[in-house]
DNA sequence: CAAATAGTGTCTTTTAGACACTATTCG
DNA sequence: CGAATAGTGTCTAAAAGACACTATTTG
């Protein structure tokens, strides 16, 4: 024990990285998805708190917030995007816990089922969370937004293949506002990998469909 | 004592937070500024790596990295940007170390005599750094072109008041390439508050000078 | 006056917004 | 056929790129 001490790297003033406290450090995540043409945010403790754990030994932040969204809301294999860290050190009364806010986007029907407790609640109708979770859902739909204001479907929320109307209606919901039908499809469509086949819906003229371009899968930043 | 565990509060597991394993937390930061319209980094420990240090208790990342930049490279009253929390862990040999990278942004004039073994090198010669400090450098970099495209001077690097052939000097040393006058000036001009007054330089027609509007500062995200 | 820099005008190309028209399908 | 949706063309307005010309100063 003594020798680990001996043994251990020192810093310039000579001391262990053991000797200096350190803080708690926790992730939370926005899980937003688009349902029924709104953006919905998944929320844990009964709507108070967006999904979030205390980060492990050896472990990454992205795996931390995998393991919070399998252990708190059911959901696996999902790709979070690190957003900004809130570090005000009187954010958590239990002490001094730094939080790495996320974002991951999952398709409305991954969420139809959810454990007790967990709910999808319209991002415009969220009231008072929790700790700053309200700033950290703020940055998570600014985020989305711009993810989404050039680029067809970035968090892949639509199933494959998909027509311009569908992701039209995505990039409304994420969007929360009407787009023009013009300047969407000249802007996506060049985005886009045509199938060749066509969706027949219930009137007018079957659609093309499309998939996104294999590079564009997690280009979420 | 055993009260202090009593009424420590618990999580979901009726763990208190003192019994998880926590990080220690560092801040990096890559001090930037442009000198002789050439995009530079401060760098310690005679070039190897960015100026850093440890979150102390009760500290912000901002004023850690504040504290880091005054005792290491003898900077004070910066204005820190959170960029990203690097935490492979593996990336620093001493331990479990997570890095919140920062940006800050330092007029040239500033970085002229600095303490033994702090240089100011151009971005495009650096080396291969310590941990993985490149990266950061890289998403610094990359952070301030993005700012400066479409802002007059977010980073506040050049004195007022300035004329507009010195700021597209300063844009250019920022993005690394020319720029076309005419472009330039359209798009800074309606960005920027005449101060009525002219600058007379070595020859030519004398030139107006701008000073930033008051909303501008420190609005580099 | 020549060189250098600042300021302005304008032509073209590109892009975005707005709208209209045609095409195809279902009930 | 009529309503609904898809696909396409085109006009206009705004922005960006490219270039030219005028204005003012120093040496």
């Amino acid at each position: 024990m003594c020798e680990d001490l001996q043994m251990a790297p020192r810093d310039s003033a000579g001391k262990t990285l053991a000797d200096y406290p350190r803080p708690s450090v926790a992730v939370d995540t926005a899980v937003l998805t688009v349902r029924d043409g709104r953006l919905c945010v998944v929320l844990v403790e009964d709507g108070r708190r967006l999904p979030g754990t205390f980060l492990h030994e050896g472990e990454t932040l992205a795996d931390a917030v995998d393991r919070a969204l399998l252990t708190k809301a059911g959901l696996r294999g999902e790709h979070p995007t690190q957003l900004h860290v809130f570090d005000d050190p009187g954010r958590d009364e239990r002490g001094w816990v730094l939080s790495v806010a996320h974002l991951v986007a999952v398709p409305a029907l991954r969420l139809e089922e959810l454990p007790a407790g967990v709910v999808l609640t319209r991002v415009t109708g969220v009231g008072t969370l929790d700790f700053d979770h309200n700033q950290i859902l703020d940055l998570a739909v600014e985020r989305l937004r711009a993810d989404y204001r050039y680029r067809p479907d970035p968090g892949a929320l639509l199933d494959e293949p998909f027509t311009l109307r569908e992701l039209q209606h995505l990039h409304e919901g994420v969007a929360g506002q009407r787009l023009m039908r013009d300047t969407f499809r000249r802007r996506m469509e060049p985005q886009l990998v045509a199938t060749g086949d066509y969706h027949r819906g219930s009137v007018g003229m079957p659609a093309r469909t499309f998939v996104r371009p294999r590079d564009e899968i997690r280009a979420e930043r």
